[in-house]
DNA sequence: ACGTGTGAACCGATTCACAGCA
DNA sequence: TGCTGTGAATCGGTTCACACGT
């Protein structure tokens, strides 16, 4: 049933709920489909189609209610209650994830990190505090964390994810440029700052100049 | 002639290389499409359909010559050259990009980098110099740089962006979690790690658990 | 009259299956 | 025989267009 949802209509409800939030804080309370999307470059079709595979919320001839429809969309994600989160590797990369002060907006807590190297452990990063990855398995398993940002250097990935799924981890978010071999049920998402690079210059190089 | 390449084959594009270099890295000379292809879930028709998009590069019976491959998809992004690239926002994220060593490897030179706090700036940080941001418009124009990372906060990332194609950038990649309004002709990458972690959440709950 | 919700038509990407060459 | 390159078939996602409820 759930099966059939095109990846690209579950993204697009994270756009969505943005625009919506941001309509809210704007102070309106009613939006049709085309006031919500033009802006992002869908058409409304599109975004009624995507809510359409879980439901049906808005009023004929009237439009959305931006507030009901902010909860009915957090409820569709899993994002109506908060998840924590892993930082794996404090580099400078883990560390900006860990001071970045947006992730609560999203629902999301950095509720852990771990690093290999013993200068970083045991100091606090705000109010995380680094502990050495040899904690792993105790930390993770004990603040029930399912979800972990990949952020160890490119050699240290594969071996590190699999110790992260040995955990208890179920989902991966991978900034290292190589991909994960892991077990079926893992899901891994693949953040490529260099392959997005490529294709910008794909893209100049094609088009424009 | 180049307007109907799916989008999806020149992402695999930037794959297929990485898996390439590694090949030859391990010594090997000839791959097939079916072995260098199946540890990364992808097909091997897909591979070869994908190339064709761009001329025929393999030998029938044989496979393909790793290293002319590497040069060959190389040539078609683009990246058989060296791109400059500036980082516009040095806090923690911005920072990670300015030190990370890596981009090297893909032919991706950090040439400037860009801040509005005095405090940050006329400061170097490795090789690259933090300037002001009021010095955009010369820097970027006398290095001639075509690509900018965007890391400043939320807040500002609409404003700088705008002002950074008044700057002489065609193509963004940006890293806050806003949709950027931008002329038609510029193109624009999002790295959407709050959207990325929505959408592991809906995986997790949907299937898992 | 207005804007949603949705089956049907369309379009583009992936997969199939095989001809062709080493 | 083995593996590439590619038209044809298939599959899935987007767009269309309109019935329906307010």
């Amino acid at each position: 049933m759930a099966a059939e949802i095109p990846n690209a209509t579950v993204k697009r409800l994270s756009y969505y709920l943005r625009s919506l939030r941001r309509l809210k804080d704007a102070g309106v309370s009613v939006v049709s489909s085309e006031e919500l999307v033009s802006p992002l470059n869908i058409s409304s079709a599109q975004f009624r189609k995507d809510l359409s595979y879980f439901g049906a919320f808005g009023r004929k001839g009237v439009g959305y209610r931006v507030d009901a429809l902010i909860g009915e969309i957090g409820k569709i994600l899993g994002t109506d209650s908060a998840w924590k989160v892993a930082v794996v590797g404090t580099g400078r990369l883990g560390s900006a994830f860990i001071s970045y002060p947006g992730f609560s907006k999203f629902n999301f807590i950095i509720a852990a990190a771990f690093d290999n190297d013993p200068s970083k452990t045991e100091k606090f990063r705000g109010s995380v505090k680094i502990e050495n990855i040899a904690r792993m398995k105790e930390v993770i398993g004990r603040k029930k964390i399912k979800l972990a940002l990949l952020c160890v250097p490119q050699h240290a990935a594969q071996k590190t994810a699999i110790a992260l799924v040995n955990c208890g981890i179920r989902a991966i978010l991978n900034f290292s440029p190589v991909h994960l071999l892991l077990p079926e049920d893992i899901t891994v998402a693949d953040v490529d700052v260099a392959g997005e690079l490529e294709r910008l210059v794909y893209t100049l190089k094609t088009s424009g100049r």
